[in-house]
DNA sequence: CGGTAATACGTACATTCTACACAATAAAAA
DNA sequence: TTTTTATTGTGTAGAATGTACGTATTACCG
């Protein structure tokens, strides 16, 4: 929504054409400088960040629901998206508190004031979505009512509105747990990329260290990457060399549930 | 709901108790006779089985949701419940086809007849949370809509209603997935159990053969079970021990995730 | 040209996995 | 009573894998 007249047609008539009392979240995992980042946004006349987000269309699919916000939101079509958990039991979903002083103050920038019994302060519960982005490829759309957005490390998470921190924890969860199941490493980092990279990857998803040269022979062993020929100029150190997934034996050892214990 | 009465609130005031556009349907394994087996009723007027479900009430948490519909369907509190999934992408549950050729013939046992603008009509997504119960302690609710129920073998899941047969797939995936992160061992069998009992109970679910031996031993090294002085009598043949699990030992692996490889 | 900091690659030992074989037991059949 | 049958209980050797390191190489900087 980039206009003015978007957004009074979200405000008036998107009870028409979005399902009430339900909502989409998404934790947007990006990697960048050796640390594990998700975006985050502000929206006008909030103090806090929170999730990017959206609304689904009464005649669209949940997971078609998810890409469609996702692309609003980056300007990425297929990117890595997963569902993995509803929120629908945190007091501020149940409506038993009211979590801005004033209601919506964000929509005053349009000069519309939501109360009580407007569809957008219904209670609504919460599908959340996890993307795996490459974070170089992220155009992030300016709307109208955000007023900022940020990459911030998964371990310094500020404050977030309504639920967004519970959201954001049990992604991460989700994330480690679902890291010798889904093919996290190719949505994560480029088509090539050097050990150190997927190195540090794998340290800050899991969150603990794995010796290096043990974590390149088991990555090797499985035959879930391949060295390649070229080689990254890093300043002044040893150029490290290249290396690509092998697609084929990725998928198989996922399948098979290959774990990387180090 | 068992009686009439309480049937025609529900159809007639549901929606001013529930929240519309959203259910919870649940998939309740059961252990019994080396089977992994899951609870089916089979709604008035309906020729396939179903999974029991429910709605949620505006002025309840999801969880809590769930576990109101699980007690009301088997008798049990206490079980262990997990959210997996929620569905909203098949055509049945995008309204695209009708599912039943006259409209829910459920109601007619009440006289009543639902249109398309009823609101059990709506397009509704579904949660799905998967239950692991004891299959000895379940006492069906003998429902007034509900003609009768079954607990079938995994591997046989008749053709469902809606979509179903996919929750059932998925709620599998899940379970087989997490069978090395939940308790799933001391849900799906009693306090006390042998190890011909526990070794069968983890091939039907992950589907595959392990060495008696080694699982013995591993579950042994890892400090999950105990072994008692107490022993089963079965019949024409040797009596096997029984055992519990080590609650503490088992909670750290399952924290550690400890994989059973074999 | 040496110093520094990063990457590349290898080797020995400990631990775990895997594939087996044989003894013990309960009850039914001979 | 003895034999048979099906099932459970335990142990052991060799293969494979995990773990903990040490040392060599490379790129740039001063």
């Amino acid at each position: 929504m980039n206009t003015r007249q978007e957004v009074l047609d979200f405000v008036h008539h998107g009870h028409e054409r979005y399902l009430p009392h339900l909502s989409i979240d998404c934790v947007i995992f990006g990697y960048h400088a050796h640390q594990l980042k998700i975006l985050l946004i502000r929206h006008h006349g909030h103090d806090n960040w929170s999730l990017p987000g959206g609304y689904i269309a009464r005649d669209e699919g949940v997971t078609q629901a998810a890409y469609r916000i996702l692309a609003e939101k980056t300007q990425l079509t297929n990117l890595f998206l997963q569902q993995f958990y509803v929120f629908g039991d945190s007091a501020t979903r149940m409506n038993k508190i009211k979590t801005q002083e004033t209601h919506n103050p964000t929509y005053s920038k349009v000069g519309v004031a939501i109360d009580d019994n407007h569809w957008l302060s219904e209670r609504t519960l919460s599908i959340g979505y996890y993307a795996l982005v490459d974070y170089l490829n992220v155009v992030v759309n300016p709307e109208l009512l955000v007023d900022e957005f940020c990459w911030q490390e998964v371990t310094e998470i500020p404050p977030l509105d309504y639920d967004h921190n519970e959201i954001v924890q049990k992604a991460l969860m989700t994330l480690r747990a679902q890291i010798y199941q889904q093919p996290i490493g190719y949505n994560l980092l480029a088509d090539k990329f050097t050990l150190p990279e997927i190195h540090a990857l794998y340290e800050s998803i899991l969150g603990r260290q794995f010796d290096r040269r043990n974590f390149r022979k088991k990555l090797l062993t499985l035959g879930l990457i391949r060295q390649l020929d070229e080689q990254r100029k890093i300043g002044p150190h040893r150029s490290p060399y290249l290396y690509e997934f092998d697609h084929d034996n990725y998928q198989k050892a996922l399948e098979e549930g290959a774990v990387l214990a180090l």
